[in-house]
DNA sequence: ACGGCATTTTGTAGCGCTACAATTTTTGCG
DNA sequence: CGCAAAAATTGTAGCGCTACAAAATGCCGT
């Protein structure tokens, strides 16, 4: 068994096809439609493939066929983990019609997002997805299908946006805590366009209501640090409160850190509610009651409409929200219980 | 702005050496080296360039040149972030040298990691690095230099090896607490090649001194709810443990929900670590003390190694560990504080 | 102005594969 | 058994780029 070893050069299907005592064309539509060829030469082809331990050269199919049967995944940060659910919703799909998705490497840096979407076009991605905040001159021109994903504001109509539904799901934190009694509400609002639809649709469920909520750190960011500050802030100005929610989970463990810092129990005293459903609100420690994307979902429609385009050019753009759930856990309770 | 016209054949550079009035070549040139191109052409082919939007073919250009300035990452689960370091800390060296990195779609199944790796082979990648456990058959005959990141065993003699030093982590976590005092010591030992290292390092330090680790889990997983049984267990049958140790920051969230479960308190009765200093562990709810592994570190180091095999066929396989560090936060303190 | 040398530019020949028309072989059936 | 139609196989051309040798141009001193 030889490790690396550069010195032979890798085989080709003229290789392949010397072996077999085929044409290379032969080989050629072995791997594209087996089906095709006889069976006694197809096996033949086989056995020289894995003999030789032949790997076709996807930048020379690329180049002669002009389709790479790949998708690219533009991605925000790492970090963020709502993408894992997005991918496997997307590979549900695409898997069965043999198409592979290439995740961008999102360096960090000014253009990062242009670049790394630059990146994907330049391997001839059959389609681009954007689970970032796009700007207008990336879409432009890209040459193929392109769906927007999670990000709802600045999309040219021209583009696919499929995404969740932020602000019916601020609607169904607000109505899980109306429902329960309560009346003095605050909100952590964190930043970014996602955010300000949590927070619009979470305000006007209030409002129907007659409920005004209070609403802390609007210009903040959407880390655990800003979830603190944040908290501190609506617990310090207004000591009533029986009721917050969060922008995302992460914002909710920083609230509970500011809560356990005033000595205040939650649910006893504060009900909290989180977004996203993360591995932080499935804690068997934490327990937290917060709204799921259903992101899984938005992976399947984007792989949807992305072959859909790519199978027939004329179809046209759609714009789709996914339906997020409310997915109560022991954060939550009727006040003063 | 026209979006997603498919229509118009994307430009080549014969188009760009048009519009510029010069050959194809030339505009080759200018792409790989503009410094040898006299400034009134390079001028010239760069406007022409972003005039036409011109994108250069990934795929032309691999398979003209075979080399594709790219390095092939294979990562076992998303959700591990721990390769979000390792990534980080190739690209600072890697960026610096025009090389791209590209990550493996690891879908579910039996060969996946098999799979991702002979995808990203296809796609000519010059190194390739495996963040998830190899198997010798993967290893052999890949054709390019080809490092395991974070696995230690198994390893065939042939690959580059760096990784973390687990032996050594659980030595420092052992040490931390036997410096605070502590005697009862548990500890919840993952599954894995990286949790028995923790494991025998931690074990080792101890019985230095004399101490035998109340070991529990042993045949469990990594997941919060392993960490949540085992604790339980340890917790019922050594009443008087005063100290534990996790073999991951998750499984230390879950043992923090036994430990809630039975009226003690973090640091006072029982003390904890964790391993991995992940996000969890930095939150200012939770304030972990925690076994840093020092990814970044890991992936400077594999980039520096595939760098210098690219670079120099003759350069043998290395191997090598790197320290870990341990973070001190507010889940130790002196037994009985 | 002109050889001689360095610098800049260009033509030619593939890289490994696929598309598709052309060719060969097999099959069905009168 | 022969012949048309179907199935299987092959040859040719080219995808967009780069490597490299060859050609063209610029520059120097005398």
């Amino acid at each position: 068994m030889t490790l690396n070893s550069p010195k032979t050069r890798r085989p080709t299907i003229y290789d392949v096809a010397k072996q077999a005592g085929v044409s290379p064309s032969l080989v050629s539509l072995v791997l594209q439609n087996p089906a095709r060829v006889s069976d006694k030469r197809r096996e033949a082809v086989q056995t020289a493939i894995s003999d030789l331990g032949y790997r076709p050269s996807r930048a020379a199919t690329t180049l002669a066929s002009s389709r790479t049967k790949s998708i690219g995944l533009v991605i925000d940060d790492y970090r963020n983990l709502w993408f894992v659910d997005l991918l496997r919703g997307m590979e549900a799909v695409l898997t069965d019609h043999g198409y592979q998705v290439m995740l961008a490497d999102s360096r960090p840096g000014e253009n990062r997002i242009r670049e790394a979407a630059d990146g994907l076009l330049a391997m001839h991605v059959d389609g681009l997805v954007i689970a970032a905040e796009p700007s207008a001159s990336m879409l432009a021109g890209t040459g193929v299908p392109t769906v927007v994903a999670g990000w709802r504001d600045g999309v040219p109509a021209g583009a696919d946006l499929i995404t969740n539904d932020d602000d019916g799901g601020g609607g169904m934190a607000a109505s899980h805590l109306l429902g329960l009694g309560h009346t003095r509400i605050g909100h952590l609002s964190g930043s970014g366009g996602a955010a300000a639809h949590r927070r619009a649709g979470f305000r006007g469920r209030l409002q129907e209501s007659g409920v005004e909520p209070l609403i802390g750190g609007e210009a903040g960011g959407t880390s655990e640090e800003d979830g603190y500050n944040s908290a501190c802030w609506l617990l310090d100005h207004h000591p009533d409160i029986t009721a917050i929610f969060a922008a995302n989970d992460t914002m909710a463990l920083g609230a509970l850190g500011a809560i356990k810092a005033r000595g205040l129990a939650v649910p006893a005293d504060i009900s909290l509610i989180g977004y996203d459903n993360s591995t932080l609100a499935k804690s068997r420690y934490l327990e937290l009651t917060s709204v799921d994307n259903r992101s899984d979902l938005v992976g399947v429609d984007v792989a949807k409409a992305l072959l859909a385009r790519i199978q027939d050019s004329a179809v046209g753009p759609q714009r789709k929200l996914i339906e997020p759930a409310l997915i109560v856990r022991g954060t939550t309770a009727r006040p003063g219980f």
